[in-house]
DNA sequence: TCATCCAGTTAACAACTGTTCTCTGGAATT
DNA sequence: AATTCCAGAGAACAGTTGTTAACTGGATGA
């Protein structure tokens, strides 16, 4: 059970909200290295020092948004993976998970696929901290899999990754084709499917 | 047969050279939306508004960088994934050249990562370009293989596309890598050759 | 009811930004 | 030798930045 909120806590949790709406939406167009605090306070409407009830600084922000974007994540994924069903289908439920999850949250996936590489320190390791731990829900995954016996826990390991790697290419794809046409969208699916599915009858064979 | 350049327009591409070299310095520790002017002007020692000689803005800039970091890796990775040698000596020798690129050119390396997805459109587009020309020249070198015989034109796209893709993310593997002990490097190496062999051991049984 | 707390405000700071216009001195051209 | 060219310097511009300190006023808890 929840703790219902004061309205003073309620107040600040919204405030808070609304930086990392605005944060989000000013990153649509630049890095996190280079949004500004008074950039984002200006956009919520509040005074620049303001900024600092909340977070201790941009990168801390920075941090905050990798969790939003990826920590309710992983029940979905854990689920899309799950061993219910043959390759093709798991393949499918996958590659519509990832278009969907796109379209619903472009500028998340957005901030996520710029700044894994991206200029910022603290909010990098986040990220490769929670694609470490998809990594890992996926290897749990396909352990379950009778596919999966004689494996090394290395060799599922390596293949998990390649899992994970290979959805956020794709998601990026997604991206890039969302203010196409539905048939760009369309070519990304299909190119998306069969890329996974090269990969797992690789998996199927590796034993040989 | 070359031109001698001038003294004045042998200097000039001197102080360009100086401008791409420091700003690329400064990209170690953050991304291109966040690079001053007059930053890379105190880098190279030279007025502000000496950066108008050569380049029109920072963005500017950044494809130079594009061009100057993968222009010249096209006839090398030509070379690498050509049809000599088996398959398995052809992935040792990709890994290979992905590890000692890295090694050679680790701040061209984490600038194309880090601003393949960055907050600069025109640089994005520029690396996006030089990746589908390298696609384009793998698939090229695929399509000769006996291999592809019976696959669809788009098949091998689809193919050559999953190994730029995964020759990327190794060498960001390798990156991260650099500065940690030679068993992580070798830990690397052992990843990226194992999941390159098992896309092939896909592609192998493709057709099937 | 009254004292405490604390999210958000206001004002001020030195430091920095990109861009303009004008100037200079040596190379290039005639 | 005389002229043109042009990479780089210098100064100044209005705006921006992050951070500090002291404040206000409504919610909170005794």
């Amino acid at each position: 059970m929840s703790h219902t909120l004061g309205i003073r806590q309620a107040q600040k949790q919204k405030t808070r909200q609304a930086f990392l709406d605005a944060a989000l939406a000013l990153l649509e167009e630049q890095s996190l290295s280079s949004l500004g605090l008074r950039e984002v306070t200006r956009a919520v409407g509040v005074a620049p020092t303001a900024f600092y009830r909340h977070f201790r600084s941009i990168p801390d922000l920075g941090v905050a948004l990798v969790d939003e974007a990826l920590g309710s994540l992983h029940p979905m994924v854990r689920e899309t993976v799950s061993t219910t069903g043959d390759s093709e289908e798991r393949i499918s439920r996958a590659v519509e998970l990832i278009a969907r999850h796109v379209a619903a949250h472009p500028s998340h996936v957005r901030f996520i696929a710029r700044e894994r590489h991206g200029g910022v320190q603290p909010v990098r390791e986040a990220i490769g901290g929670q694609l470490a731990r998809f990594a890992l829900e996926v290897k749990a995954e396909l352990a379950k899999d009778p596919e999966a016996a004689g494996w090394s826990d290395d060799d599922v390991l390596m293949l998990a990754r390649l899992y994970v790697d290979q959805m956020l290419i794709s998601a990026s794809l997604f991206l890039e084709a969302l203010e196409g046409s539905a048939e760009e969208r369309d070519r990304v699916t299909r190119l998306a499917t069969r890329q996974l599915r090269l990969i797992t009858i690789g998996r199927d064979h590796w034993l040989d």
